[in-house]
DNA sequence: TGCAAATTTAGGGTTTACCCTATATATGGC
DNA sequence: GCCATATATAGGGTAAACCCTAAATTTGCA
């Protein structure tokens, strides 16, 4: 029997998907967590095998830090991101959080089920949409991409345009700045988005300076 | 009996909602709709007492639209929003495209066996937290406290488009999320700009988190 | 009741950001 | 010498950001 805890704060969903599991023989809902202490409180207790987590949009930093705290502290426990979202960056950061799947809440029943089952023996569960994106982002694994929450090792070059961009310069203006080109710049301010795993410069702006990489 | 028609095109959720109606006995759910189309196409047979319509149909993008067609063509059938925002704003538009209740997707099962039963009862239902929302709502609640600094004194929707830019969301997504026009995104993003007295959103980021206006 | 603030939308335009594939050089380590 | 990294550069794209003018709505307030 797998034991699964849903991780959601919205009614409705638990109870379908809790619906939705309920005709399994191998599969029960042992818990339903609609706050993130909760999540928390029950899985240092012991029995859960796979944990159906909503990252939320609005609210994403606790979702996935939510989800890097579960893969970290309780390795054996699988994650299974959900969310309404497909957002292709949203994927990616959630693979790195160290989800083993992950669905859309406009899922199937089948779809679900096999999910559980096939995270539950150390697979990873992604369907072709998913998987489309994850390979696409393949060859920008290549670089050095330290996970979300760790600070990235920056190049010299790297940590310069970084500050200069904080410093609300253009590409043409740091370009100058630098006596290097336009396409130079771009690279490392796309080098810069990749190691952070940001799919913009905002984001990019507000990560580094809350891993104080600015000034 | 009670006839309901679920509009929503996550079936997890529709899953959700039918289990918690399958208690009751004066209500059942009469039709699932998982398409704008389909849910025309039903209503214009009879017997549809309550429409339980998801605002963020993402297939339409419109599902204020849809919800004035339905209370303008049926006016007979009741409609109740369901969505997982609380955006004060959204809420007051929905009920002035006739929905007759509102409910967040965290409600529990005694809340909307309540509302669908209120609404077909010819009565609207909003419960407290709506309700507050809708009141705290009057611009005169509206200004942000000035304070400290620098600080710009920023609208309430400053404020929200402000922080969803920290979070890396394009225009196009913020559009989408606040359920308005991209043009009306970009008017608060310009405003920002303005009123931080910086050139772009790199350094609108830096300041504001500078000066504790994010997060 | 008229005014001001806030919000929304529109049309049209320019600039910048962002992504892809390639190539080239210099450096330092093995 | 070979290899990996950092750096710089190009061309050709699409998407997004940014700027301007203009107007409609609602709401609270004087």
């Amino acid at each position: 029997m797998i034991r699964v805890l849903i991780a959601d704060d919205h009614n409705v969903f638990v109870e379908g998907i809790e619906s939705l599991i309920s005709g399994s023989a191998e599969i029960q809902v042992a818990e339903r967590c609609y706050t993130v202490q909760s999540v928390t409180e029950r899985l240092a207790q012991t029995g859960i095998d796979v944990v159906l987590l909503d990252i939320s949009f609005p609210q994403i930093e606790d979702g996935l830090g939510l989800c890097e705290f579960i893969t970290r502290t309780y390795p054996v426990t699988k994650v299974i991101a959900l969310t309404m979202h497909d957002d292709a960056s949203l994927i990616k950061r959630v693979v790195k959080k160290g989800a083993k799947g992950y669905l859309l809440k406009n899922t199937t029943k089948t779809e679900l089920l096999q999910a559980i089952q096939t995270v539950y023996h150390e697979k990873q569960y992604f369907n072709e949409t998913i998987m489309q994106i994850l390979l696409d982002d393949s060859p920008k694994n290549r670089r050095t991409s330290s996970g979300l929450g760790a600070r990235p090792n920056l190049t010299p070059r790297e940590s310069e345009v970084l500050n200069l961009i904080s410093q609300g310069l253009t590409t043409q203006q740091m370009a100058n700045q630098l006596f290097v080109s336009v396409k130079a710049v771009e690279f490392h301010r796309s080098s810069l988005l990749m190691k952070f795993g940001v799919p913009n410069t905002a984001l990019l702006i507000k990560t580094a300076m809350e891993l104080h990489c600015i000034d």
